[in-house]
DNA sequence: TATATTTGCTTGCAAATTGCAAGTGCAAAT
DNA sequence: ATTTGCACTTGCAATTTGCAAGCAAATATA
């Protein structure tokens, strides 16, 4: 198992102990904004994460408490990774980043999500945890 | 000049090409919430930043707009860095950073700070870009 | 004026992490 | 019985990081 070492106490110096890298934030925005949940649906995305980087993400994520792992419903060879009520936490900070990110660099958006957001920041983060919740049931 | 490889045009992406690694949102956390504001006070953080890491995140910081680099206003050999806005508007993803270090983690907190950030995060958010705004022109 | 110290880096090198390509194992479909 | 799909694992080169030391210019001290 690997544990996570922690540089300081600070709270931001702790959360990118595990979150501060390329890639363990996208995993999490496709889950949560564009409904993924498996590796093969990963590696999917346009930002090409390698097998083995992918691989080693999920676990730490799944160590940390952030996702977990179940059998799929339809098929018992495919895994289903859902967020937990920590993971749903860090929607806030996915939200900052894309605010940021379609403010300061060209970036394409899909339509309605910006204004969505900006009429709304709470009323919008809320709506996405609770579909990240709804589809963990199904 | 080191250049900035954009994986692909998702903001969230776009963003963590630039600020997602474990040293760069520290090193404007100390900007902002410490008042830090050179080289020698960056490297005194709990964290523990190496010297070459600090150049080098400067350097980029720099070159990409969040920071500018002046000579001091006490000493010529000194240098002074400071947040540009495109550089305050990160202030939120790390106040969304520290709620989640702060809510999961153990953590330490300067005291009256997670309270004034749950009581009006907006205004909070404003006034430490206003406090780093206003220590850029002493 | 000579020497020491402060400040902000740069350099060299070992260790860890990442990226790429290929391969493996198991379940399910054909 | 064989192939396909899915979720990884493995090997290896390239890049990034961490650590220790060194360096140059400006300032402080003797």
């Amino acid at each position: 198992m690997k544990e996570l070492k922690q540089r300081s106490t600070c709270p931001v110096s702790t959360s990118l102990d595990l979150l501060g890298d390329k890639w363990t934030l996208l995993i999490l925005r496709d889950i949560v904004f564009a409904g993924k949940s498996t590796y093969g649906q990963f590696l999917q995305s346009a930002e090409k994460i390698a097998t083995n980087v992918l691989a080693d993400r999920l676990a730490v994520l799944e160590a940390q408490g952030i996702l977990t792992k179940a059998v799929a419903a339809d098929k018992k060879s495919k895994f289903t990774y859902r967020l937990t009520e920590k993971g749903l936490d860090t929607v806030p900070i996915i939200v900052e980043l894309l605010l940021w990110g379609a403010k300061h660099g060209p970036t394409v958006v899909a339509p309605g999500l910006l204004e969505e957001l900006r009429a709304g920041k709470d009323a919008a983060v809320a709506k996405y945890q609770q579909l990240a919740r709804e589809q963990a049931l199904t």
